[in-house]
DNA sequence: CGCGGGGTTGAGGTCAATCAATCAATGTGG
DNA sequence: CCACATTGATTGATTGACCTCAACCCCGCG
């Protein structure tokens, strides 16, 4: 895979989902973000947290998880390349929730202050980043019904048809391959079932034909097939190219 | 129940989340808003429109709504007095749930050109609104852990308790007495139980002695243990006066 | 070579769904 | 005013999807 700078992931992401004119690209060019690398199981932000900066998915898989009183583990969201996952800490002080690596991430760090200034002085801009919010606010729309309302086995290969899809829109697949190395647990925590029946799930996605593992890599073997499967529509995730 | 005009509800509701000053109150007031009255379960916003509008609850209770392939609904989110259920369709073309009346209701509709026109003259407000939609996002994501996460009895608790809390907000609750007459089909749709399941959950409340139920009046009867039993937190409602 | 993390497998248990009635409250037309 | 339909709440019995527990395997790594 190819090496991104951050800027480029930041501002291929908003192009993605809003009109930007080449002055508001040069002021996003302009943005100071500071790169750091991530293990696997990083907590980048804590709930509770009030951080004075929001940070962008350079590259691997962030996620938003919440913990229960009984301590189980919830994702609510997985987060890609481009992506800015805790984008509304900008307006909401406190962090409701906290964001971890699911795989080596690249991140990279903005100040509130200056997104602050961005958003004043450019309302394109602007735009674009409340709709990046709102896009989020979708998904978790659709993570509702698929956990609340679908069987496990759609519900497995709903979530494997949005991360293609949100891969694909990044740039990050051909031809339906994706190198995601998400464990099971992870996948499990996501959609609300444990790793064992996630592991059964799986099974039967391949047993049917519809995808292929090996390692880390992720092969969608027959697209709408799956995508029947997961009563997957891509219109939620409000994205100009699919 | 006092009657609000439909500036108070969307001002109030501003209020308790950001900080306005007289002048843009002043321009909030001066929105025009076309009210209407509902039965339940009618549709306000369907799934797929590119409305040129967004409603604001003067009365009652919407739910967001999504139906699975399978026919199944998933109500993914309550709205209450002074809410903007569809705000985000500000600046996403295309509805991805359906917004429907979930009790006798009154409704507020504001033109999108109005809002836009606004938020680009008054940034204060503009971030009033985009506040608006990070809290409703806020909370998808804890129903996302809700439905994922929690069993049935504690899911239940858990969202009395965000209906209560945010009703009492909205200045609808006396000594956590509520009046909601929402059917338990649509506390089931919005858990992802069944209706049987949810009468269960009830009276088990009931029985535990957390709740009190009469025709269409929700009394919290023990609020710290039901607090307790619905492994209920605040944080993420992100209101100031909880 | 032992250790640990992730994946896989089998057996048994449980929570919640489904199915099918019944009941209460409300409304409606004759 | 009463027969009847409708909507929502309630109950019991049965079924099934998914969880838990407990192994075991595989592979990379110190």
């Amino acid at each position: 895979m190819s090496y991104i700078s951050s800027s480029e992931a930041l501002i291929g992401k908003l192009q993605r989902i809003s009109d930007l004119g080449e002055a508001d690209l040069a002021i996003l060019r302009g943005i100071s973000i500071q790169e750091k690398e991530f293990q696997p199981n990083h907590n980048l932000v804590l709930e509770g947290d009030k951080p004075s900066q929001s940070f962008v998915v350079i590259d691997g898989l962030v996620g938003s998880t919440k913990y229960t009183g009984e301590g189980k583990r919830q994702i609510t969201s997985f987060f890609v390349i481009g992506d800015i996952p805790d984008l509304h800490g900008l307006h909401l002080s406190i962090m409701d929730c906290t964001f971890s690596t699911l795989m080596p991430s690249r991140i990279g760090f903005m100040r509130h202050s200056t997104l602050r200034a961005i958003c004043e002085q450019h309302p394109r801009i602007a735009t674009a980043f409340w709709r990046s919010t709102l896009i989020d606010a979708a998904i978790y729309r659709e993570w509702v019904t698929n956990v609340g309302r679908r069987e496990a086995l759609t519900r497995m290969a709903h979530i494997l048809c949005e991360l293609i899809c949100r891969l694909r829109a990044a740039g990050r697949i051909e031809d339906h391959v994706a190198d995601i190395p998400i464990t099971q647990a992870a996948l499990g925590d996501a959609l609300g079932l444990s790793t064992v029946h996630v592991n059964r799930m799986l099974q039967e996605l391949r047993r049917k034909g519809l995808i292929a593992t090996s390692g880390s890599r992720l092969q969608a073997l027959n697209w709408p097939d799956l995508v029947r499967a997961g009563d997957f529509d891509t219109t939620y995730l409000h994205q100009r190219n699919l």
